[in-house]
DNA sequence: AAGTGGTCTAGACCACGGA
DNA sequence: CCGTGGTCTAGACCACTTC
């Protein structure tokens, strides 16, 4: 492997297969070669392989099985791992999703800024309701620039249960990484009351994110509104990915 | 190194160090002896070292300094390395923290049991009123078992700014992980609405953590209400520890 | 038994920071 | 300049899963 920039030959291998998984060489759950072939076919190491798919593993793009072989990860949402859980005591139960809709919209001026769009730049908005032991406890709003996601539509959505990363991944090669969230108590508007059933001015905890691509290009931005009377959001570690 | 029990090298490396660490034989900000030379000391090899010391700064225990050494991170608070951010855009301010009192009280039977106490034992509260930019936006509430932490007062707790983790591990040898967080939105009683500003029912962002040391014993629970109306709540992550 | 991830070594060289 | 962290290698062996 050619010694490009001046980066450390383990990060090249790790754009290199990135790059390979992009180009759907070896696909969800499927094994790569082992380390030590990975390492001949790129000239380097079977410890150099190693510190790579160290980091692709704590990103949560591959997953390992010890004496099997390291594969490419499922990509899936942030809030479907995420767990919600009595304040005290362990455990917690794992989201269900509803999917309400796919609209169109149009993006006002910060949105747009966000994700990097003009103002008034088309958006896709999908709905999504969230279910606990049958439930709803939850509303999640996900937005898509038309540009970047073209010929969007309910069906490809409800193919994949509104898993929107893998969408983005399947259909459109976009590999989103987990974004950064910011945390809001935030009182509930007529829409939020009357999906969730719960006075309008009811606390809602809001979850904002924005989901951007290995190469930090925003693509995504979603928010979320849960009920937390019962159970609290406890999120998703990277660390626990699988 | 002997070969105890059946972990890995670089794991018994691990505990070594953090067991040197609580010794106080290296103390906050200090370095390290190098790489090599800890090889040379536990009888391994400098890169088992380095995998052990990459665990380690992961866990926010040391930092790293390329060219200069490895050196003990000073303990601080996660709310403390927390952010206050606006949704949209980057940045956003670090909060500051006024000590309000530090009292005792008889734990409830769930508080109890999740700090591993007898019904009714003795805590310490610590509270702390949340400042940013000068606006007081969360109050947050500490509890700690008299019985692991004798003899704690006001003035110990003033010394260091109210930053419990430090106090635990300066004046206890007790070094805290950080706890998983939860979150959940509740309305204001009437002590935060006071503190804080607003009104009762308005809602008010709730983390609660319950903080472990690392044998994994449960030692301290924290709750935090914080006000959100103007930014948002963005947690530290692991990574950033520095 | 064979093949995989997981660990470990000894030795080498590079990049950086401080004297 | 030296000593530090940071990277990399070739080769070895172990632990686990599968056949």
């Amino acid at each position: 492997m050619a010694k490009l920039s001046h980066q450390p030959l383990y990060r090249q291998v790790v754009r290199e297969v990135l790059s390979r998984i992009e180009a759907a060489e070896w696909r969800d759950d499927e094994p790569l070669p082992s380390e030590t072939e990975l390492g001949k076919n790129f000239g380097v190491s079977q410890g150099t392989v190693r510190k790579a798919l160290d980091e692709l593993v704590v990103e949560g793009v591959l997953y390992r099985r010890q004496g099997v072989g390291t594969f490419v990860a499922g990509t899936s949402d942030f809030l479907a791992r995420s767990r919600f859980t009595p304040l005290t005591g362990v455990g917690g139960e794992a989201p269900k999703f509803e999917l309400l809709g796919c609209v169109r919209i149009n993006a006002g001026e910060q949105l747009a800024e966000v994700l990097g769009q003009r103002r008034g730049a088309v958006l896709w908005q999908v709905r999504k309701l969230i279910r606990v032991a049958g439930a709803a406890v939850g509303l999640e709003e996900i937005l898509l620039p038309e540009r970047s996601f073209p010929d969007l539509d309910m069906r490809r959505v409800r193919e994949l249960k509104g898993n929107v990363p893998e969408l983005c991944w399947r259909d459109y090669g976009v590999r989103l990484k987990d974004g950064e969230v910011r945390y809001r108590a935030v009182p509930a508007a007529q829409a939020e009351a009357r999906l969730l059933q719960v006075e309008v001015g009811e606390p809602l905890l809001q979850l904002v994110r924005l989901s951007r691509d290995f190469d930090g290009r925003p693509q995504v931005w979603s928010v979320a509104w849960l009920k937390t009377e019962r159970d609290a959001f406890e999120p998703a570690t990277s660390a626990e990915q699988d």
